[in-house]
RNA sequence: GGGAGCAUAGCUCAGCUGGUAGAGCACCUGCCUUACAAGCAGGGGGUCACAGGUUCGAGCCCUGUUGUUCCCACCA
């Protein structure tokens, strides 16, 4: 006999989170193993950088995952969620080039091997601190897996990625223009640019003809790249322009001759028609430069200041530059007008600061050939977005997509395997650090300075965490995984790249579903960001209001692939929502005090209990399907609907008669089931008070978190009994409704008088209206003959209650009319569908039987009325 | 310049394949009814942005309009 502890009167999550996932790890229930006795279920997580903390974000995108990943385990399938952190190069790197700065030193000061140090310190110091964060939301991640981007596993297979597709000619390294950021000091990727519209300033300059027939005007929003122009373009077909094209204008402040060119690159209708081409800092300019084998000339370094080949402007800020070339363009007649305008600017995704196009020798990977199959994957279904619509975004990106630019001047990261030699020049990428130049012997080697874009590791994260390169069972067996969870923001920078890796390196998509979620935002709808410190701490929510509020939060109302609202008062909503469970299970306990509770249901059960395992039974079924397909919102909903307006607000009420008498017993099994395979239901989203609650009621299993998933059962299935139930609660409901009406009070009682076709269901439930309704005693008949009686109509039944110091005859006299004009308009509406024989033919049958269902009862209902309204006289 | 989302009760949002509008919070009225006042019972409140169309029937489908948010894009 088991002896049930008692509860405390409301629940305190902060006293039992810790001890449950204690009790989850040190059973061992959140690890996976190759099991050929089930089906796989798997999600990678999306690593966390090891710089990060914990933010609404991760809140969400875990809370997802956990619940997907909870209800799969339940289901009985292997369940992997595989965990781990990412190195973040260039985040990490910016952080400790920051503190280092405290000391007041220099990456340079330290050199490469102490800067590493120094990084992978950080790591253990900070790489497990997000970790702990996961947990606290009860992420049940196999954490015996956990892998990190830049640990020996992931670096082999990043190695092995990149020989491979340097072998194929899928990698190569050249001269192209690139996005640079002046203050990381490093390329960075066009996804990793990020345009903002910024008001800037469209001056239009006249550049002379050498010649001296005249000059050309043009416009520009970046006048100090001029230093660098090597040409001016017009349109091929602009005749305002063609005599001039093959002639030469003088570059105003360089003082020397450029040529004109025609390029259909130039719109005609557009500023005046004439560009000045930077091939060094602007990219159309590059192409341009390319096409007609124009000089490239840098004019700027890599901090953004000006350099040696500006001349008079060295070492001038470009913002500085700029002004004092417009100055001295002013000054020297140069400048003809300055024009506001809009003008998008590139800025750095990491630090915001102005990226400048330049011209540098960097690493790329040839995207044309992966983006082929990587299309194909999500076209032919193999990987689908959740919601659908997000598939076009990424076709979009896919078909347009540009080379990748991956190296990056950084040393925290996965360093360039290619070696050059210094004698011969020639460039070795191989799987093993070369010792001598296999070309001409030669052992004076050095290797690439750079690191690859951090992205390159977490897009091999589906199966390097698996084991890749090597064939692991772990890989055999749980790759392709099953759903990847995230954000619609980083479609780009990981899930495509995801996807072309696992085509490219797997010949298999690294996932079926991609899960997609919006943003968490504040309560005003902003994003959550640092600089407007409107960010919410997740674990500041978890220690006032519990993990699974919190969790239930963010699942409930989140829609697919749709931002959302945190506000305080929801988790408020959901922490009630979690003590009224609490209390349902106080209930339970105190009721069971000292007896056994057989496990199973009883074989009689009352109509009652007919009525809430068959609601039950439903809505195990709703709640798989919705989970199916990824509505977690809707079957949230659902269980909140039905636990709290179903199970305690009707079922609990309904049993106390019985608890106190013979069929207590009977009471005690129903409850315990019903509430058993709600918390199985619950757990995926709540899980630590569910788990709590199962462990202190009479259980079978070692844990809920392991239990099975409440499966749809027809036997359990009672639709009369649902229905003779809702009769019943239909007149509780009204004579409830009456009583409020008229303002009498709960204390004081009522005799109840029902006359009705269904005497047997009234008869067996009068029980329940004395106690639901305040109702002293309940006669059920034909027909009563009262005096002064209050009368109540429901579509079953009429009820009267003798009143009479209570009935105002002409009030009651003006209700029951007006309730009768309510019905009939109700009945005129659905007697016109049902006259209308377009609609009687056309529409599916059980909607016209529905149809006529109605009709029968308002005119029943209406046949009542109009008795009531005759025998008040 | 393309593309997408959103527009439903005072507020925040659901509404799954079209069948006569829902929740939470807020508000109003009663209740300490022996699980829960973080509660119980009852109530008020919506021309589902606008205009057309398809349909027996539209919040849901189609077209257009307005407002709003976002994504992509090399007009200097």
């Amino acid at each position: 006999m088991a002896e049930h502890k008692q509860l405390a009167k409301t629940y305190e999550p902060g006293e039992v989170e810790d001890r449950i996932y204690r009790f989850w790890l040190d059973g061992g229930y959140f690890h996976a193993e190759v099991n050929h006795e089930k089906k796989p279920y798997t999600i990678v997580i999306p690593p966390p950088n090891i710089t990060g903390q914990l933010h609404m974000g991760h809140a969400l995108d875990n809370t997802l995952q956990d619940i997907l990943i909870r209800w799969r385990r339940m289901q009985g399938y292997e369940a992997l969620w595989m965990p781990g952190t990412d190195h973040a190069s260039i985040a990490t790197e910016a952080k400790i080039v920051e503190a280092m700065a405290k000391e007041g030193l220099k990456k340079e000061d330290v050199g490469r091997d102490g800067f590493l140090e120094r990084a992978w310190a950080w790591k253990d110091t900070y790489g497990s601190r997000i970790i702990e964060q996961l947990k606290k939301m009860g992420s049940s991640c196999d954490w015996e897996r956990e892998r990190f981007t830049l640990d020996e596993g992931c670096s082999k297979a990043v190695r092995e990625v990149f020989v491979r597709l340097y072998e194929k000619g899928l990698i190569y390294r050249g001269e192209r223009i690139i996005n640079w950021c002046p203050h990381c000091h490093t390329s960075i990727s066009d996804a990793e640019v990020e345009f903002e519209e910024k008001d800037a300033a469209f001056y239009h300059l006249r550049y002379p003809l050498a010649d001296g027939s005249g000059y050309l005007e043009l416009a520009t929003t970046r006048p100090e790249t001029m230093l660098g122009d090597t040409a001016v373009a017009v349109h091929p077909d602009d005749e305002r322009y063609a005599a001039y094209v093959g002639k030469n204008v003088i570059l105003p402040l360089m003082d020397k001759e450029i040529p004109v060119v025609a390029d259909s690159y130039v719109e005609m209708d557009f500023g005046t028609g004439v560009v000045k081409i930077t091939p060094a800092h602007d990219p159309n300019d590059f192409e341009v430069g390319l096409r007609h084998n124009l000089p490239v000339i840098t004019v700027t370094d890599d901090s953004g200041v000006m350099n040696e080949l500006a001349g008079k402007y060295q070492g001038m800020t470009i913002m500085e530059c700029r002004k004092a070339i417009v100055k001295d363009l002013e000054e020297q007649g140069y400048l003809v007008k300055t024009e506001p305008m809009k003008h998008n600017v590139g800025t750095c995704y990491r630090c915001g600061t102005v990226v400048e196009p330049r011209v540098s020798t960097q690493w790329f990977v040839k995207m044309k050939p992966l983006a082929g199959p990587a299309i194909e994957a999500v076209k032919t279904g193999e990987t689908k977005f959740v919601p659908e619509r997000f598939d076009k975004v990424y076709y979009h990106w896919m078909e347009n997509i540009r080379d990748w630019c991956i190296s990056r001047q950084l040393w925290w990261g996965h360093r360039i395997p290619a070696w050059y030699c210094d004698d011969c020049g020639e460039v070795i990428v191989n799987r093993e650090d070369p010792s001598v130049c296999p070309k001409c012997g030669s052992a004076h080697l050095h290797q690439d300075e750079d690191t690859l874009d951090t992205w390159f590791s977490s897009a091999l994260w589906p199966f390097s965490t698996l084991g890749w390169p090597d064939k692991t069972p772990e890989l055999e067996y749980f790759y392709p995984t099953d759903t990847l969870v995230t954000g619609y923001d980083i479609i780009f920078f990981w899930v495509a790249r995801m996807i072309f890796s696992g085509m490219e390196q797997m010949g298999k998509a690294p996932f079926h579903t991609v899960f997609i979620h919006g943003l968490v935002r504040d309560a005003k709808g902003r994003k959550m960001s640092k600089s407007l410190g409107n960010g919410i701490d997740p674990l500041e929510v978890i220690s006032r209001y519990g993990a699974d509020a919190l969790r239930f939060t963010l699942a409930t109302g989140n829609s697919p692939g749709n931002d959302m609202r945190f506000m305080d008062e929801k988790v408020e909503a959901s922490r009630n929502f979690a003590n009224k469970l609490w209390n349902a299970a106080r209930f339970i306990l105190m009721n069971i005090g000292d007896n056994e509770v057989a496990p199973g249901l009883p074989a009689d059960l009352a109509l009652e209990d007919k009525w809430i395992v068959s609601r039950f039974n439903t809505l195990a079924k709703a709640v798989t399907e919705n989970l199916e397909k990824f509505e977690l919102g809707i079957a949230v909903q659902k269980l909140y609907d039905f636990i709290w307006d179903n199970f305690c607000d009707w079922y609990i009420e309904l049993c106390k008669a019985r608890l106190q008498g013979d069929g207590a017993d009977n009471a005690r099994r129903v409850l315990v089931w019903v509430m058993g395979g709600m918390l199985k239901l619950l757990h995926p989203f709540m899980p630590f008070i569910t788990e709590e609650i199962w462990q202190t009621l009479p259980h079978e299993g070692e844990a809920l978190m392991v239990s099975a998933w409440p499966a749809y059962d027809e036997t359990l299935s009672f639709p009369a009994e649902e229905k003779e139930m809702e009769r019943l609660m239909d007149a509780i409901r009204a004579i409830r409704n009456r009583r409020a009406e008229m303002n009498v009070p709960p204390s004081k009682k009522a005799q109840v008088y029902v006359e009705t076709g269904f005497a047997g269901t009234f008869t067996s439930g009068a029980a329940f209206i004395e106690r639901l309704a305040s109702a002293s005693e309940v006669t059920v008949g034909d027909r009563f003959e009262l005096d002064g009686a209050v009368s109540i109509v429901t579509a079953d039944a009429t009820i009267k209650i003798p009143m009479d110091e209570l009935v105002d005859k002409a009030a009651e006299r003006a209700r029951l009319t007006k309730e009768k004009e309510t019905v009939q308009k109700q009945l005129d509406g659905v007697l016109a569908r049902l006259s209308n024989e377009s609609f009687t033919s056309k529409a599916p049958e059980n909607v016209v039987a529905t149809a006529r269902e109605n009709a029968a009862r308002l005119k029943e209902k209406l046949t009542l009325l109009e008795q009531s309204l005759t025998a008040l006289g």
